[in-house]
DNA sequence: TCGCATTTAAACACGA
DNA sequence: CTCGTGTTTAAATGCG
């Protein structure tokens, strides 16, 4: 069958929407990339807190080798970081306030700050040029990055203060009940993780990161989820510090949101500056942790204490409220002396670090691997080479940043991670479809790829209404659906079909109505939908130069021979015109959610125009040997008048009689909305 | 510039 | 009459 030809996107967003404003308005920009002005930064809304909850125990002590591992584990983090940064074209260590205007991507500033939450992925793919694209995207890497790694630096000289003030105290005990400070350090590791997830929503939201769920692992997987943002406050409240409102972890937490979302927006003002400064330790040692970005933070004020801010105590879980340092390093030493309990929160903070670490590491892995997909250089080496599985990144924590649902929210300017090559080089904005049908990839597998993604995340699908249908409807094990049932179809893959609905169902409605691909069926329990795959093949005479014949034979060959032939005779006086079940061809097919289709196999997967535009098909072997590409063929096949047996989609198992048992089932099970 | 495709909006018809 | 379903028409827009 052929192919897709008609991915066209949707592009254009609703009028008036989500505050993004008139798509349209700034779509005429197009090339011009700059449509700057209007770009208000403010974004954010999302001012979500997460917390986080539960708990993770460790205790133990700490034996002095354990010191010494823990020491040179600093070291070699200390020196990842140092070669991330040089990766990642940061560099400048030391000054955070440079970073974007040195990073050496040159994006546009004014692209960059509305990019995020004032457009859609779509509208910054139009407005920004490929190469700015990449610019942005390498910028984003920097970014995150640089978050990541400010994040690190502030834990790890936390850790160390921590040891350090520990080993200058000596062994005195105080004795404190464990328990609490132990409780607020799991909760701080919580929280970290916590803020990890968010980070990496952030990430997430900005298309930088993977959601496949499948690949949900990792640390984050771990984390309780069911704390609610209000629990840990409540819970570092509760803890230690009457009174004041913590801030050791409070604040890091938002630092780290708050820079991360800045990143999104591009606002980015180096908030993260973390009060930690190059603090001679205590007992003299030439802290190893702190390399180079040290240096830019305030050392010069002899008066701060990396553990010490706003007056008091940011030992995780303390807040002990000191009128100076004096007395600060003096409650240090007393009450956060080396012991078992300090100990033990020094080693689960070091497994945070750890943790983010290598969470980082498979992020940055990850990136590299999108960018190389996407035909960008990537922008640095890998930074660690650790074996990472690469498969932390979840799928989009439900309840946390993105609920489904979020109409208010700001458009996320999400990209979902496997559609990146398509939409970067298709989409737009505003509506362009030709394009798309040639470089997005097919919409099957992109939608099997990106399920999770536009299931939660409240973007706009790169699909034309007719290529959702179709999909919608080819998913069905009888390939016919009730008006009804596509819009729940469509609200139940899209987070962004729940709202304007009286829009997008009227387009629904229209274009089932306009394309003759779509056929109305009266069925004894009303009208089902159904989908003349021959029609929607003519849809768009593909420009291929390849012969059609060939295409044909190949099909024949492959596909379409295979067919039944009393099945397709059944087929063909069959009302319907359920020609196309390319899910029954290709069994094993990629997407095991959706039944693949001919999109999937004829559009090319690949990102850049010139490759090829003019091109034959491009069948790659292995895609072939499932799935027929043709793209060329319909403009051969004439109308028999009815949706026959389609040349093109062979749908060998049709699965089931066509007409009777359409009738049985009009919800696949499925239906959740 | 033209034509096509897509999206959106809206009017209208019909039947439950 | 209202609502859901369908059909049409028209305008705006993007793209080749």
């Amino acid at each position: 069958m052929m192919v897709e030809s008609a991915s066209e996107t949707i592009r254009s967003a609703p009028s008036g929407q989500n505050g993004v404003g008139s798509l349209s308005g700034q779509a005429d920009g197009g090339g011009s990339g700059g449509g700057a002005g209007a770009t208000s930064t403010a974004g954010g809304g999302a001012g979500r807190d997460t917390a986080a909850g539960g708990g993770a125990d460790s205790n133990g002590e700490l034996s002095p080798a354990e010191l010494l591992h823990f020491q040179q584990q600093q070291a070699l983090q200390v020196a990842r970081q140092f070669l991330l940064q040089q990766a990642s074209g940061l560099s400048s260590p030391g000054n955070n306030d440079s970073k974007q205007s040195a990073s050496a991507v040159q994006v546009p500033v004014s692209v960059a700050m509305m990019s995020p939450q004032m457009l859609t992925p779509q509208q910054m793919q139009q407005i920004l040029s490929p190469p700015q694209l990449q610019a942005l995207l390498q910028q984003q890497q920097a970014l995150m990055l640089q978050q990541l790694q400010e994040y690190y630096k502030k834990q790890q000289e936390q850790l160390h203060l921590q040891l350090l003030t520990q080993q200058q105290a000596g062994k005195q005990q105080p004795k404190e009940a464990l328990g609490n400070k132990q409780l607020a350090f799991q909760q701080q590791l919580l929280q970290m993780q916590q803020l990890q997830q968010q980070h990496l929503l952030n990430l997430q939201r900005q298309g930088l990161v993977g959601l496949q769920p499948s690949q949900a692992s990792g640390p984050l997987q771990s984390l309780p989820q069911a704390v609610c943002p209000t629990d840990l406050p409540q819970l570092w409240k509760g803890e230690g510090a009457p009174g004041q409102p913590e801030d050791s972890v409070k604040q890091e937490g938002l630092d780290l949101t708050g820079t991360a979302a800045t990143a999104t927006s591009f606002t980015t003002t180096p908030k993260v500056s973390p009060p930690v400064s190059h603090h001679t330790l205590p007992n003299g040692q030439p802290t190893v942790l702190t390399p180079r970005r040290d240096s830019s933070s305030h050392e010069e004020t002899p008066s701060s204490h990396p553990l010490y801010g706003h007056g008091e105590c940011k030992w995780p879980g303390c807040e002990t409220l000191c009128e100076d340092l004096g007395q600060f390093i003096k409650h240090l030493n007393t009450e956060h002396a080396l012991d078992d309990r300090s100990t033990a929160q020094c080693r689960v903070q070091m497994q945070v670090v750890q943790q983010l670490e290598i969470q980082l590491a498979k992020e940055s892995e990850r990136l590299q691997a999108m960018m190389a997909h996407l035909h960008m250089r990537p922008s640095e080496p890998k930074p660690f080479s650790q074996p990472v599985a690469v498969s932390a990144a979840d799928s989009f924590p439900d309840g946390l940043a993105h609920p489904p649902t979020s109409a208010a929210a700001p458009v996320t300017p999400l990209r979902p991670p496997g559609l990146g090559s398509a939409s970067l080089h298709s989409g737009g904005p505003a509506r362009r479809r030709s394009s798309s049908d040639k470089f997005c990839s097919p919409i099957s597998s992109e939608l099997a790829q990106n399920h999770e993604f536009y299931k939660n995340a409240d973007v706009r699908p790169p699909f034309t209404y007719a290529s959702l249908i179709r999909q919608a409807i080819l998913e069905t094990p009888d390939r016919q659906l009730t008006l009804n049932e596509i819009y729940n179809w469509f609200t139940r893959m899209f987070a962004y079909f729940r709202r304007n609905t009286a829009t997008w169902k009227n387009a629904v409605r229209h274009n089932l109505s306009l394309h003759k691909c779509f056929v109305r069926v009266e069925n004894v329990k009303g009208a089902v939908w159904t989908v003349d795959e021959r029609e929607y093949q003519k849809r768009r005479p593909p420009k291929m130069t390849g012969s059609p014949t060939l295409v044909k034979n190949m099909i024949s060959g492959l596909s379409y021979g295979a067919l039944n032939a009393s099945y397709q005779a059944a087929l063909a006086e069959s009302s319907f015109p359920l020609l196309n079940s390319p899910g029954m061809l290709n069994p094993g097919s990629t997407s095991s959610l959706l039944p693949l289709s001919h999109e999937d196999v004829g559009a090319p997967v690949e990102p850049l125009p010139s490759n090829g535009s003019s091109s034959p098909p491009r069948l790659s072997p292995p895609q072939y040997s499932h799935q027929v590409q043709v793209k060329e063929e319909p403009a051969e096949v004439e109308e028999d008048g009815r949706p026959g047996p389609p040349l093109g989609p062979p749908n060998p198992s049709t699965a089931g009689p066509p007409e009777d048992r359409d009738l049985e089932e009009e919800l696949p099970g499925e239906e959740l909305s």
